[in-house]
DNA sequence: AATTTCATGTAATTCGTTACATGATTCC
DNA sequence: GGAATCATGTAACGAATTACATGAAATT
């Protein structure tokens, strides 16, 4: 069986959604592109993707002509065609794999508000219903004011016992959170209000500036780990 | 050797270094007191504790092996069946566990900047030399210093190519670590002034005041509340 | 009396990393 | 021709979770 990651399974479809690609290049786009994935390594990616193939959501397309069998009839010629560089295995999403992405699109249990699925699901909300989104958003934000209320209790309870750093450590943390809810209302209300009725094409950008200030923050912590094979090094 | 899970054992020796306690408490601890900790399953802590057990750093103390060992009168023993009953196992530090610690909480390598390693040490700061202190906080401060250069390069790479929501969760992410970076900036400031507040001889007697703190650290504000029971689950 | 909370554990499983191998291509 | 980077994999291990199993104490 392949009960895959999950938050790989589900990042590696969105790619391949938007084009082929080989690992190796997927692999950056998942630390880079989208930043907010941790750093997975080649040995979770690769057999993650022959399981994805096993199960027929991908299918390999092998640039070289060593292989007799060539099976499907591809039009991508080995060279030219992609600027200058050839890759050995090109992964390219099948029918079925594409049917699949769009069902955990729509599925949303009560994983898709913890803090990685999460991040995930809004890596890849440009493809996503506008009312699955408005599910996730809002799931999120309760996930989080839960958590912000066990964290005032604990305060509630311990503060006096506590020296300084402790404390301090406390405070910051909850200040995060109730960064990142307020973050969420924002969104939330960007939804309700209509700002963006997209379709999943990357059309240009009604961007505000990086320096907004629409405080909070999602990805709280462990994002990146350094990584012996990091790329940008 | 136990290469067990590093912040796990340092929690575990840091919070009994405070004061004995048994496993399930422990682990309340571990999720409340020191909020910032993910909660650990009683499937760790409990095979961590028997290692360290095994490692000479901490002894279990069941309610009294010898024959009585009700502690308080109470109904013990009800249970005719031998075996004594299943005491509670109190786990308490060794000199050699606390020598461990002290060595732990001194030993500053380049894992002591990372997301998790980062709030287990900062938790115990109250127990931390002030120099390892500033090592500490700088470490982490220029290991995010890294972390948002990259997230700069890589944005300013893909700006054009993504959505919308991905680019809003890529600036999202960017601010948090921003924020964290002021974050530590304060601390740092708070330690360094901190210091030798009154007339300071660079060296001279190296008293560390761990409780009162001069330099103060910001202020939280209040939160009262009862509160029922908690547990991460 | 029944339920909840306290308390301790084990086995199987999931998720992911490191370290190791290998080779092709591009840049200097 | 040698280094760096691109590219693909595997085996061994690591860390932690879940689900299971047990039982005592306190609450209702």
């Amino acid at each position: 069986m392949s009960r895959r990651s999950g938050i790989l399974e589900f990042a590696v479809l969105g790619l391949l959604r938007e084009s082929p690609m080989h690992g190796y290049e997927l692999r950056k786009r998942l630390n880079t592109s989208l930043g907010i994935f941790r750093a997975f390594s080649y040995g979770t990616l690769y057999p993650c993707l022959k399981t994805l193939v096993a199960n027929g959501w991908l299918i390999e397309e092998t640039g070289g002509e060593a292989a007799p069998p060539p099976a499907s009839g591809r039009g991508v010629a080995s060279t030219s065609s992609l600027a200058g560089r050839r890759a050995k295995i090109v992964y390219r999403l099948t029918a079925e794999g594409k049917e699949h992405f769009e069902e955990l699109l729509s599925h949303t249990g009560p994983d898709a508000w913890e803090d990685e699925h999460f991040a995930a699901r809004f890596a890849f909300f440009g493809q996503t219903e506008r009312e699955v989104r408005m599910r996730v958003l809002e799931g999120r934000r309760s996930r989080l004011e839960e958590r912000l209320e066990k964290m005032r209790a604990s305060l509630a309870r311990t503060r006096e016992r506590l020296d300084d750093y402790t404390l301090e450590l406390q405070r910051h943390g909850m200040e995060s959170v109730e960064r990142e809810v307020r973050w969420l209302n924002e969104l939330i209300e960007s939804e309700r209000s209509g700002r963006d009725q997209r379709r999943s094409s990357p059309e240009g950008s009604t961007r505000h500036d990086t320096s907004g200030e629409t405080g909070g923050l999602p990805r709280n912590r462990d994002n990146t780990r350094p990584d012996p094979s990091d790329d940008t090094k």
